[in-house]
DNA sequence: GCTTCAGTCATACGTTCGTTTGAATCATAC
DNA sequence: GTATGATTCAAACGAACGTATGACTGAAGC
């Protein structure tokens, strides 16, 4: 009885999701509307009635996962400065709550999917337009966290934080966007995808790859 | 007079140099043969003559400059293995060996151009078979590098290594990769792409970060 | 000087792409 | 029950895709 009622919600996130799944598996360019309707079950014109175009179904694949996961971030960001008001927080701590949220199975009642690998792609996928989507859901938080790491880690420049953030957002990616590679670079012996080890890992190789940054400063050559 | 001749060697240069730069600034799937026998100036079934088809000419662009660099890299890495051949090198030349090929300018006469961006984005390119050239290509290298990667860090155990690995290849993809998001992370601090101090700075990053997987092997609950 | 053959060229093939259209279908309100 | 507005549907559009074809070009071999 209820697979017969299908309501105008249903036909949209069956689209996104559909379209978060392929678009993480295969890229943007390579996934067609098609693919994307066939895998959904819906009409290949719901997309451009329901969206306008392909471009823009693929900003609302991207909002309607960021926007939470930003929600979350700072919300973490902001328990942990509240939790000591006095002191800065510990740098672990700080970047925890950068990569937790995206870790997280379910997020304030949303299930992220195939979103995390997804979030992985978007970082090198080509095209000027994403990058500017991405740029725009992530200034906020790129200023906040800064902030927070500097706080953290007294004698990091702003220049080397720019290194460092550009780093360990290309590990992060690298993990959320990884298939076999993982599997084939630790030979096997990685145990399965564990999402909490996985998020344990990352954060302390990011924090101490972070410390390292910063430096005394003797003049390069 | 030098331009009136057009040898075969110019034809499958120019059209594997466009390629490679249309590939790393839009990815495989987005970038047309119309558009690359475009910029090479040269008629479009020269692609299916030279090459065989658009995937064997994408294999050839990557084999064209990865073979070199991973000869630097396993010469680099034997260099410094030759050179203190009693104890184990530091981290950090273990890291530099693996990474500085890649940052050359100049290559045993090979010139990069744009194959370090494309390297940046073949690592997070959808599609099994660009996983299946990569990890052929870098079979012999992930095992020479962990080895001598343990041997600088002792208790450094290979699920350990396999993560390690996992982050370094990210960070380092995505500076490659990295077009503007490189500017906006950093506010506008960061100098422009000084080869030498990118460098510096990822095999400073990689390495602590590397150290900090190396842990007492406390039961994680 | 004729043959040979690797290379280049314009052109076209069949397919798939994103998008559009207009009619059919449905729930809701009166 | 009939009108209304939103949604779904099959079908088609023109454009762009990767690939294939066959004629043309030019230097090398004899």
């Amino acid at each position: 009885m209820t697979e017969a009622v299908e309501t105008v919600r249903d036909t949209k996130d069956r689209i996104l999701d559909a379209a978060e799944g392929l678009f993480s598996r295969q890229g943007f360019a390579a996934t067609s509307l098609r693919q994307i309707t066939g895998e959904a079950r819906v009409n290949l014109a719901a997309v451009n009635y329901h969206f306008q175009s392909k471009e823009a179904l693929i900003v609302a694949v991207i909002q309607r996962k960021m926007g939470p996961i930003n929600e979350r971030r700072l919300a973490l960001l902001d328990a942990l400065e509240s939790d000591l008001p006095e002191q800065a927080p510990e740098l672990e701590r700080v970047v925890w709550a950068l990569f937790r949220p995206v870790f997280e199975a379910r997020l304030l009642g949303v299930e992220l999917g195939n979103f995390p690998r997804l979030m992985g792609r978007m970082f090198t996928e080509p095209g000027d337009w994403v990058q500017r989507v991405l740029g725009q859901a992530l200034g906020g938080i790129v200023e906040r966290f800064g902030a927070a790491a500097r706080r953290a880690l007294p004698g990091l420049r702003q220049e080397d934080l720019g290194w460092g953030m550009l780093f360990s957002v290309g590990a992060m990616a690298h993990y959320l966007a990884g298939g076999e590679i993982l599997r084939f670079l630790s030979r096997g012996q990685s145990n399965e995808l564990d999402q909490e080890e996985a998020l344990d890992r990352l954060v302390r190789f990011t924090s101490a790859g972070l410390r390292a940054m910063v430096t005394g400063r003797e003049m390069s050559a």
